[in-house]
DNA sequence: AGAGCTACTTAGTAAGATCTTC
DNA sequence: GAAGATCTTACTAAGTAGCTCT
């Protein structure tokens, strides 16, 4: 059933997004989700049956779990037993901490214990309350490299923590000033390998967190006085709160944006807001404004920016540099880590993809006041700029993130988190594709239920198995509902409506053919026709019968439904694991499928462009073409067509000097032969690698690998191959994605499964 | 059950950096 | 060494999903 997505093709080169009109906005909710009791007391006895797991089942589960990590802790309880008590008294007194000289202070056993310290047993935990132990996959644990390593490991440990840490204190200790390059040599066997220690069991995500809080967007600069700004023809002088705003406007005067209603409407409103009395009354109108020659300043701007010397940009550079030093940096649990965001969003119009209702509203300026900071109590707390306080210091440590606000716009939650190389999001991620592989296991038995709950004679049930059919079959999102009138109208499967969907019994030669038509995250649209089974098929007629276009599919469905009968299935399972899952295998079988032994490295990373590209189709992953793309295209094709001329003069010499070698038979001709040909050789390898690049560059005009690559493709599957075809692994993934990936790299092996 | 809130992952775009070509 | 192409990174919006409260 999986792996076969061609169907999917078609989907892109259907139009670009927005364009078409879905222009519903009322929904029809009523009968969503009501009087479904007796339906739910009837399906929870049913599940019962098979394969259940109730809440009290799941207890037994995760305490035969806690028994196994406590075997696996066993050789150092008592190490660790003792060590803990130090902590305790040390975390309690706070304060035996050293300042060092990259600005962190640091608890007092920073230096002189193992990590291992910070990670609590199991035994421990349960003195902590903790309610819901988190589910971790048994797969999840580096269980291997523990029995592997098991008597080595402590040692091992132990000299891996000097090596980690003291060094990188000197290097900050040392000439950091300037030598960003130089460390990023040192730096690969300097590495902490997270994924070889244990981790945290509960919901605590870090022991000790001390950072240097955000960096806030630069204070508005006046744009100068002769930069003007015309109303109605006259020059008119704003004061600045009004000013900075319309420099925001006057910025994006060649974006599309300003010429949409609803941007400019939200824009005038706003703006208004920031104005004087004086200024409110006389600017009435937006299209008497003139923004032109704040346009063209900032163009000027950006030019003389690029236009500037060596030694200036370097010195930017630098401080740039120094600004990621000592900010973009953290202290987690001994380690330092990266911090993915550190800048507070600077203020501007708000940019809402598709047809958002809130386009062009004006996104405040984040003050210290909004923010909310949160780092261990036995930290070194970040300062607010001087004059001003935090909205509040707090501790949390059942949370990852480092600095929180909210923001005016719909009035969510905005983070300063980690970055993607760091432990913590490393772990999570590497917990995601340990959960995917376990609905590999089970995924047989779960469509075959699927298929049974077509026949169901609850409507309920047969809506949730169609839903999870698009799900599994279609690599569909959830689809969460949202609020109406706060964001784009978009839809995943749960929110799907009838519109969306039209059912052909028969068409182009298949048959009971269903075709997508919806705009999805980010207002990219799905468009896909394909063949489905035909129960499924009559579900859905029965599904759309009476009701109007703007009705929703599933009415007795929701996400928050859904997830819980996949809890159900399987432990962690999620309607997005399902994608996880669905690109991973993808990815693997079409790798096996497309990789010929004998070909050359460029072609066998063709091959695995392809492959990723049959990920990215199936999770729809679109692009705008590149601006540039026909004319990429072009000046690739000209080469080839150079590089062929080439190829056919360098035959025609090769000829003629054989020729000439028949006649002398001498070794100066043999010799030109033998160049000759190794000269065409050379040539025909060139010509055929601009080639393999000018397909991949075509097929992937409007898709994006990226997201597949980074987000949903288990990285041990790409590292296995590299390994298995002797491909570098850098012709994979870049220094980034390496970093990110810096587990996978470690531990995939050329015979790895997913 | 459902609303509201929170935390975290996934997403495309555009700016900026770097490489390539003439 | 400028221009253009391409790759990388930053940015931030928009999802998913869990939890709490009513």
């Amino acid at each position: 059933m999986s792996g076969d997505y061609s169907h999917n093709n078609n989907q892109i080169d259907c139009g670009p997004r927005n364009n078409d009109p879905h222009k519903h906005k009322e929904k029809h909710k009523e009968h969503k989700n009501k009087d479904h009791k007796k339906d739910k007391e009837r399906e929870k006895s049913k599940h019962a049956i098979s394969d259940h797991k109730d809440p009290s089942d799941k207890k037994h589960k995760d305490k035969e779990k806690m028994k196994h990590k406590e075997g696996n802790a066993d050789k150092h309880k008592d190490k660790h037993r003792d060590k803990e008590k130090r902590k305790e008294v040390k975390s309690a007194d706070g304060k035996v901490k050293k300042e060092k000289e990259n600005g962190f202070s640091s608890p007092g056993h920073v230096k002189s214990e193992p990590e291992d310290d910070f990670y609590h047993s199991p035994k421990q935990e349960k003195t902590l309350k903790r309610e819901r132990e988190e589910d971790f996959e048994s797969e999840f644990k580096p269980k291997k490299i523990k029995i592997e390593n098991d008597k080595a490991k402590g040692k091992k440990r132990k000299q891996e923590n000097e090596d980690v840490k003291p060094k990188k204190t000197k290097n900050n200790k040392k000439g950091e000033v300037a030598d960003g390059k130089k460390k990023g040599k040192k730096e690969p066997e300097e590495k902490w390998k997270w994924w070889e220690e244990e981790r945290y069991t509960d919901g605590v995500k870090w022991r000790f967190l001390e950072h240097k809080g955000p960096v806030f967007a630069p204070p508005y600069e006046a744009i100068p006085d002769h930069v003007k700004f015309y109303y109605d023809g006259k020059h008119m002088k704003l004061a600045p709160a009004a000013e900075e705003v319309s420099t925001f406007f006057g910025k994006m005067l060649d974006h599309d944006y300003t010429t949409k209603e609803v941007f400019r409407k939200n824009f005038f409103k706003d703006w208004r807001k920031e104005m004087t009395s004086e200024e409110k009354s006389k600017i009435t109108d937006l299209k008497k404004c003139d923004f032109n020659e704040i346009n063209d300043y900032f163009k000027a701007q950006s030019e003389i920016r690029k236009a500037k010397s060596k030694e200036q940009k370097l010195k930017l550079k630098e401080e740039n540099e120094r600004i990621l030093q000592e900010y973009g940096f953290c202290l987690m649990d001994n380690h330092k880590e990266r911090i993915a965001n550190f800048r507070i969003e600077p203020p501007g119009l708000f940019r809402g993809r598709g047809d958002h209702p809130k386009m062009g509203m004006l996104k405040r300026r984040s003050r210290p006041e909004d923010i909310i900071i949160n780092c261990s109590k036995d930290s070194k707390h970040p300062k607010p700029p001087p004059g001003t306080r935090w909205k509040e210091v707090r501790h949390d440590n059942k949370v990852t993130w480092l600095v929180s606000w909210t923001e005016n716009i719909q009035g969510s939650i905005k983070y300063i988190m980690l970055n993607p190389s760091s432990r913590i999001k490393g772990e999570k991620d590497w917990q995601k594709y340990e959960t995917a592989r376990r609905l590999k296991k089970c995924v047989g038995r779960i469509r075959s239920q699927y298929h049974e709950d077509w026949k169901s004679k609850e409507m309920r049930i047969r809506q949730r198995a169609v839903a999870l059919y698009f799900i599994d079959k279609l690599a569909l999102r959830a689809g969460n509902e949202k609020e109406e009138g706060e964001t784009a109208d978009t839809v995943g499967c749960c929110s799907l409506r009838v519109e969306h969907i039209n059912l052909y019994p028969e068409k182009d030669g298949q048959e009971f053919v269903v075709e997508f038509d919806f705009l999805g995250k980010d207002s990219i649209r799905y468009y896909n026709k394909v063949p489905v089974e035909k129960r499924a098929f009559k579900n859905l007629q029965l599904f759309m019968e009476n009701k109007a276009t703007e009705d929703d599919l599933f009415d007795r469905l929701n996400t928050s439904i859904l997830n819980k009968h996949l809890q159900e299935l399987m432990d962690g399972l999620t309607a997005k694991v399902f994608r996880t899952y669905n690109a991973s295998i993808t990815l693997q079988q079409q790798l096996k499928e497309l990789t010929s032994p004998d070909e050359n490295i460029p072609a066998k990373i063709l091959s695995y462009n392809r492959a990723n590209r049959a990920v990215a189709i199936l999770c729809n992953h679109q692009r705008a073409a590149p601006k540039t793309f026909e004319k990429s295209m072009q000046t690739l094709q000209a080469k080839i067509d150079v590089k062929k001329d080439q190829l056919s003069d360098a035959r025609r010499e090769l000829k003629s000097s054989k020729a000439d070698a028949k006649v002398r038979r001498d070794e100066k001709s043999k010799k030109t032969v033998e160049t000759r040909k190794k000269t065409i050789s050379r040539i025909e390898e060139q010509l055929m690698r601009m080639e393999v690049q000018a397909t991949d560059r075509e097929e992937n005009k409007q898709i994006a690998l990226g997201t597949s690559k980074l987000n949903y493709l288990d990285p041990r599957i790409s590292v296995a191959w590299c390994k298995k075809w002797d491909i570098p692994v850098e012709k994979i993934y870049n220094k980034t994605q390496r970093e990110k990936f810096a587990w996978a790299l470690d531990m995939a092996e050329d015979d790895y499964e997913f």
